[in-house]
DNA sequence: ACAGTAATGTGAAATATTTCACATTACTGT
DNA sequence: ACAGTAATGTGAAATATTTCACATTACTGT
C-alpha cells in the first residue's frame, strides 16, 4: 500500500465537511451524506474508512463526533502547524490573508521576500528578508513551507529550505523541483488547472 | 476510455515544459527529458503520447516543434481564452495579476464583486458589480469562470454563471458544488493542499 | 555501406483504484 | 419481543493506470 495521496485528500475533505456540519448542529451522518457532499459514492466513502479502520454504526450511520475524532486521530489532531511562505507577491499575500487557514490550526508565522520594499517587520505575520529565512526556520522549528516565488527562483529557494530543515512544501512555481526522496512536495500549477478546465469545456472529438 | 483528467494534465505539463525549453533554444527532446522534467518515467511519457497518437522519431526522440504542434493540436491551439473571476478578494486579485496567465492565451477580462468599494471600472481588467455579471457573460460569450468568493456564496454564484452560459469553472471555494453533469468543475482547496503536505511530513506509523 | 545502438511504440503483465454484491447488524415500529 | 429494514463493512470483480518487456527502427560512426 502506498497510502495514496488521493485517499488522504478525501479523508481531509470528509473532515472538513464534518466540521462544517458540526458547526450547524448536525449529530449524525451516513456514508450517503458524505458521498453527496463530496460528489462521490457511499461505497467509496465506506471503503476509504474501512481501509483505515474507521468504523461506524451498522444501522445508524456515524456519530459525527466519533467520526471526527477518528479522522483527526489519523490525520493529526489539528495541532497548530506553523508554516512560512517564501515570496510576498500577490499570491503570497493572498495566502497570508486567507481566512481558511487561520481557523484550522495552520498558522503562517512569516513571509520572506528579497525585495526590500516588500519587507515589513511590523505586519502580522511579518515579511522578512530572505537572508533571515535559514535562521528563522531553525530557531522556530518550522517544517512546512510554501513556495510562491517566480519559477526561476524556486529551486534555489527549495534547496535553501531543505538545508534549513523544512520537511515538505506546497509549491506554486510551475516547474518540477528536485528534492531528496523523503521530502514531500505538493505541486499546484494554477495556470495548468485553468487550462485543464478550458480543455474539458470545449466540444470534445474523441470522447465516448 | 474516460480521457482521464490526469493524462490531460500531464499533456499540459509536457507542453509547458516544451515551451520553456524552446525559449532557451532547445530543438530536440527525448521521452527521458520530459520524464525527468516532470518527475515521471520515460515509459509513462511515451505511453501518454501513444494513447493520443502523438509520435516521434524512432532513434532521435522528438523534434521540439513537431511535438509542440501535436500537443497543441490536441490541447487547443493556445487560442485566447477569455475568462472572468467572481470575487475580487485577495485570491481574485492575485489571479488578476498573475503573470503566468497573460502570456499563455488566458485573458482575464473582468472581475466581479458585490462590495462597492472593490468595484473599479477603470482598472485593467475592470472590477464590476455582480449585477453586471449575467449580462457581461452573454454579451462577451465567456465560457470559463473562476469562483473565488466565500464558500457560502459559491453555489449561488455557480448557478448564476451556469444560467448565464458559462461552461466550466475553476473553483476555489472549499465545498463541492452541484452542477449539471455536462458542466466541468475543477476544484482547488488550498487549505486541503497544505494539510496534505502537513500529513505527509509527519512521522508515519503505518507506512511501508 | 552497414553494424551497432539508442531511441520509440505498444501489447501484455502488474498494480492500484473503484465498484459490485451481499452478509451482517442494530435500530425502528408495532 | 420480534419482524422488517436501512444502514455498514468488506471480499471479490471490474476497471483504470502504470510498468515491463521487447520488437522495431532510424541515426551514428567508421
Amino acid at each position: 500500500m502506498k497510502s495514496a495521496k488521493q485517499i488522504i485528500l478525501r479523508l481531509f475533505q470528509y473532515r472538513e465537511f464534518l466540521m462544517r456540519a458540526k458547526s450547524i448542529g448536525i449529530k449524525n451522518v451516513y456514508s450517503d451524506t458524505l458521498a453527496e457532499a463530496l460528489g462521490s459514492t457511499a461505497t467509496q466513502v465506506r471503503k476509504d474508512f474501512s481501509l483505515f479502520g474507521i468504523t461506524g454504526n451498522k444501522r445508524a450511520g456515524y456519530k459525527l463526533d466519533d467520526l471526527l475524532s477518528q479522522l483527526s486521530e489519523l490525520l493529526g489532531k489539528n495541532q497548530k502547524q506553523k508554516i512560512i511562505i517564501a515570496g510576498a507577491g500577490n499570491l503570497g499575500k493572498a495566502l497570508m490573508q486567507y481566512d481558511g487557514f487561520k481557523k484550522e490550526g495552520i498558522e503562517i508565522v512569516a513571509l520572506f521576500d528579497n525585495d526590500p520594499v516588500k519587507v515589513n517587520i511590523e505586519s502580522s505575520p511579518p515579511i522578512l528578508p530572505i537572508e533571515r529565512l535559514f535562521e528563522f526556520i531553525g530557531k522556530n522549528k518550522i517544517n512546512l513551507g510554501v513556495i510562491a516565488v517566480p519559477y526561476f527562483a524556486a529551486q534555489q529557494m527549495l534547496d535553501l529550505m531543505i538545508l534549513a530543515g523544512i520537511k515538505g512544501v506546497l509549491n506554486f512555481a510551475p516547474i518540477s523541483l528536485k528534492s531528496p526522496k523523503d521530502f514531500f512536495i505538493n505541486d499546484i500549477n494554477l495556470r495548468l488547472e485553468l487550462e485543464t478546465v478550458a480543455y474539458f469545456i470545449k466540444p470534445l472529438k474523441q470522447e465516448d
